[in-house]
DNA sequence: ATAGGTATTGCATCTGACGCATCAATCTGC
DNA sequence: GCAGATTGATGCGTCAGATGCAATACCTAT
């Protein structure tokens, strides 16, 4: 109904999609031409445009195919605005698990060092305001936070991290060294969410999931933690919907899904014509 | 300098561009009054081109404060722009070199242009988190991962790259010249790491070692950097360990051992001097 | 040599980006 | 309440610049 603008800018713009597109990725980039087809659009203009995105930093030209690919620079202001991202699309997010899913205190962090940093915190309408969670740092071996922060991590660097940090303390169920850890660890990436039971409190339990970027790191975590009495009946559910949360989360960062840890060795990009 | 055409454009490039500087980033974005007048150009302009941008999801506003940030859309796209094989190799390398073995902070950097990108950062555990390097780009010149990008070109590829480019700035043993800096390319190239004293600040050292994929062609760099204080004593073994780490991830990425010099140029055949 | 593929460039045409002006909607301070 | 400041959106005349055709150049294959 507004005005529908053709827009050069439009045009141009669906250059850089189409260089996306999963066709052009498998090719290792289109040429001029082949670009110009797929978007309906003269081959001058098409070069035209691409010299000032290729300027821009936008695309990048293979040398020998000739063949444009998204450039490193779309790569910069992605990794740029990331945090920023994740703090706003992170806050409705938040308020609909703790709203319609929920109904208990929802936490988004970070790992710093061997530590868990919150960063956003959503807590029920009704709940006592007890401690101002955001800033707060905790320690990310008894928390679900840290569990799905560390969940990418192999055996030896979890222990590189946590050499010289004191473990067994918190609750109860605590895990008492590095090997009680990791075993915890490959719990919660077989589940795709770490489950907590009275690790870091007594009478607390909690679920997370690990949230992540267009580069496939673990960049956060999003948690939910409550008395036991409250969650623990429907705390695989409560992990479920984390995780879920959690994945439209990093979809919103752009990540596609793939597992970034199982990319070594894929995708050569092969010259031979169809 | 080639024709710098206005184009339209590059204008609203610039408008993306300017919506991830720190500054817009910090602000939680920025509205179309102050992004015009960052830009030098007239709100209406600013206004239309972002609905633009914002119809096509490159960037979005936040209802509340009516600021637009970058969108999913650039975000998606970096996940294609992003070598998903560099990356996830990095992260654990990354993780090892600062945890093992140096304790310092990491960076794996591509070359964009005459200037270096970092595209992934590690940080000590007990770092002052002082600035996000992701993303940001810094001169090649007087860094330890330009001179590890640059390592294999020749004078003459050197001498157009940096026209233009002003030298002499950071550190106070920054290159005066292309010459200066061809010859610190060349010891780089005989050690098989590159060294920096005091060239991109005052007090900061570093040493960097070229990545190499399938194919032989330097494609990313590894590097370290400290105050001098803490790792000027250790530096050749640092270099080591950079270049052995780098190594190993151009391992992982298919590289055979075989000297791209022999092969055929990934870049263009530079013309014969006489 | 020709033929078929690529990408770039010169140039005339006319679209659409531009800046000025105005207008609506919030925020200010009093 | 008002007036003034500041925000973003839009109508419109103008000309920069995006467009398309054609010409050019440069490959590889036959």
């Amino acid at each position: 109904m507004p005005d529908e603008h053709p827009s050069s800018l439009r045009r141009a713009l669906a250059l850089l999609d189409a260089l996306a597109s999963d066709d052009a990725v498998a090719h290792g980039g289109w040429g001029v031409n082949r670009l110009a087809a797929h978007e309906g659009r003269d081959q001058s203009q098409v070069s035209r445009t691409l010299r000032v995105f290729a300027d821009a930093g936008y695309v990048e030209r293979d040398p020998e195919s000739m063949t444009y690919r998204i450039g490193w620079h779309v790569f910069a202001l992605a990794a740029k605005a990331a945090d920023q991202r994740l703090i706003a699309a992170g806050g409705p997010i938040l308020r609909r698990l703790v709203e319609k899913d929920l109904g208990e205190r929802i936490h988004l962090s970070v790992l710093q060092g061997s530590e868990v940093l919150t960063v956003l915190t959503q807590s029920p309408p009704h709940a006592v305001q007890t401690v101002a969670w955001a800033g707060r740092m905790v320690s990310a071996h008894n928390t679900s936070s840290g569990r799905a922060l560390l969940i990418d991590l192999e055996r030896a660097e979890i222990e590189r991290m946590f050499a010289g940090v004191a473990f067994g303390v918190g609750g109860p169920n605590a895990p008492r060294d590095v090997e009680a850890l990791y075993e915890r660890i490959l719990t919660a990436r077989r589940a795709g969410y770490a489950i907590v039971d009275e690790e870091f409190e007594p009478g607390l339990v909690a679920a997370a999931a690990p949230v992540r970027d267009f580069r496939g790191g673990v960049i956060a975590a999003l948690n939910v933690s409550a008395p036991k009495f409250r969650l623990w009946n429907r705390l695989p559910f409560a992990g479920q919907a984390i995780k879920s949360a959690a994945d439209e989360l990093s979809a919103q960062l752009g990540w596609d899904g793939v597992r970034a840890s199982q990319l070594v060795g894929a995708h050569v990009p092969s010259e031979v014509p169809a």
